[in-house]
DNA sequence: GCGACAG
DNA sequence: ATCTTGTCGC
């Protein structure tokens, strides 16, 4: 996949947030997709150990979810985490582990912001746009605006308000589970990005135990 | 000055 | 995000 803006990434704070300033102009809130049109779908999350940031994309079918592909990438990382600024810490590792790929996403869900952001480029608006492709954001938690709790029921949702403005929304893509932060990316509207969103967590079952959990299991049943 | 603060 | 002990809830 190819990208369509380039900048460099290791800049110091001041210019990192100028440079979020001018590309946010350029994202694009509104549906350039028609939903039957997507048929494929790439989910991307970074994780970090050691000093060195992995990158995974993963394709599916969206109709199914059904895996197409995945690839990976790593990186010495290079940037710290200051809230506001996770793209310059997590794009270079992510936007090599998306030319990895051998198809092209239709669309791309994002951990973490989209315009729900202080200058309205938050990691999927960001990352949208350089490849411009559809993206979406969805964290686990909040960056920036304020909410009402959503309704219990999966589906039900709350937008998501900052400086009088609708930057996302806040959705129960499953009771009983935390709600997820829904913003748009670039190309997509909110709508269109909650229905994604929740059509992407059809199915989802969280896992019985953590990881952290069944290891202390495992220990105990040696105890006893 | 104080609180908030994606991953 | 990662590390990591104890604790609460189903």
């Amino acid at each position: 996949m190819m990208q369509r803006i380039e900048h460099p990434w290791n800049l110091p704070p001041k210019q990192a947030i100028d440079l979020q300033k001018q590309l946010s102009r350029k994202v694009i809130r509104k549906s350039t997709i028609k939903t039957n049109a997507v048929r494929k779908v790439a989910g991307i999350d970074t994780a970090y150990r050691g000093g060195v940031a992995c990158a995974a994309a993963v394709v599916l079918q969206f109709e199914d979810l059904e895996t197409i592909e995945y690839k990976t990438a790593a990186r010495p990382v290079a940037f710290p985490y200051v809230p506001g600024l996770l793209s310059f810490r997590e794009g270079p590792v992510i936007l090599a582990a998306l030319n990895e790929l051998k198809s092209t996403p239709d669309l791309l869900i994002f951990d973490g912001q989209g315009i729900a952001h202080p200058r309205r480029l938050g990691i999927a608006s960001h990352i949208g746009l350089l490849v411009d492709i559809p993206s979406i954001g969805c964290a686990k938690s909040k960056l920036v605006g304020h909410y009402e709790q959503p309704g219990e029921k999966r589906g039900s949702f709350s937008y998501l308000t900052y400086h009088d403005e609708t930057i996302g929304a806040v959705v129960r893509t499953r009771r009983r589970v935390k709600p997820v932060y829904v913003s748009i990316g670039h190309r997509v509207n909110l709508r269109e990005s909650i229905k994604f969103v929740l059509h992407c967590c059809k199915g989802y079952r969280l896992p019985e135990t953590t990881r952290r959990a069944d290891k202390l299991s495992r220990k105990k049943l040696l105890i006893h």
